[in-house]
DNA sequence: GTCAAATAGTTTGACGCTCAAAGCATAAAT
DNA sequence: ATTTATGCTTTGAGCGTCAAACTATTTGAC
């Protein structure tokens, strides 16, 4: 049992850290250089359909606001998103992806999505069942975690 | 199929997230506070046994040597670790963990297997071999994949 | 043995990521 | 109308990162 607990363990470790680094350099070998993975994942967080205001979507980062408005600056120069003032509420600002930051959104999906796929393809229907059962466990137990800590 | 593999990328990332989150918050609400999680993968990466020398440990992080330095520089200062120089070759220098680094190294590594620990008491003992094999799949095409890579 | 080349690590400059705190504009409450 | 609350931006400080220049030491060629 405490043998699988760190079996588990340092897979998870590895895991983590290789998608990680993969990602950092597939980005930069794209034509995208100009794009941090956490650039990349402030991208992902924006989305690509609904708009979302500054605190959505800094709140679903994990990071402050003020982070956020940071990263927003650079994005903007750069391209890949755009503010639009709320009509309504002119404090809010609503955060969207560029075209140019809709078509990063894309090819980082679809990488991510390979690499998911590439390894159910070697399992069988029945193991990749239960691996994602495995992985909803391990959500369950962290969101329920999350929930615990103080703000 | 496709839908298997959307869930299973929405676990991983979410997971991902969460991990990193809860571990920064625990951190920073234990007597580590001057730690951060970055510093925290290095005191890992150096490890509590053997002396690792500087270049082997910014290999094991995926980061720069000069990198690694600035860093041993402000957890020197902190407390956290040694520099040690070798006899046999003077120009490496050995890194270890303080009393207080091997202190904080114990605390972390018990969080994390607690973490995994719980999980896997949920499931039974056959489904938790299966999360296991999955996890390793997912690490040897990762391992695959990042071979591919140029450096 | 001497000098050049290679190796291990450090320092520096530039920029991104992060937070907390202060500030600005707008909306809501009274 | 004035105060309070809300949403966002800016700023200052410290860590994380790299590339490039630098220091100290060892290895190799002769």
């Amino acid at each position: 049992m405490d043998q699988r607990v760190n079996e588990v363990n340092e897979y998870l470790v590895s895991i983590f850290n290789d998608v990680l680094m993969i990602e950092e350099r597939t980005l930069q070998m794209s034509q995208f250089k100009d794009v941090s993975i956490k650039e990349m994942h402030t991208i992902d967080a924006i989305g690509m359909y609904q708009e979302h205001t500054t605190s959505e979507v800094a709140k679903k980062l994990g990071i402050t606001v003020g982070t956020l408005t940071v990263s927003v600056n650079n994005l903007v120069r750069k391209d890949y998103v755009k503010r639009v003032r709320s009509e309504i509420d002119r404090r809010v600002v609503k955060l969207a992806l560029t075209n140019r930051g809709r078509l990063l959104y894309r090819v980082h999906d679809k990488f991510h999505r390979d690499m998911v796929k590439e390894t159910i393809n070697e399992m069988g229907e029945k193991e990749s069942e239960v691996l994602m059962l495995g992985l909803k466990n391990l959500h369950r137990f962290l969101e329920r975690t999350k929930g615990q800590l103080p703000d």
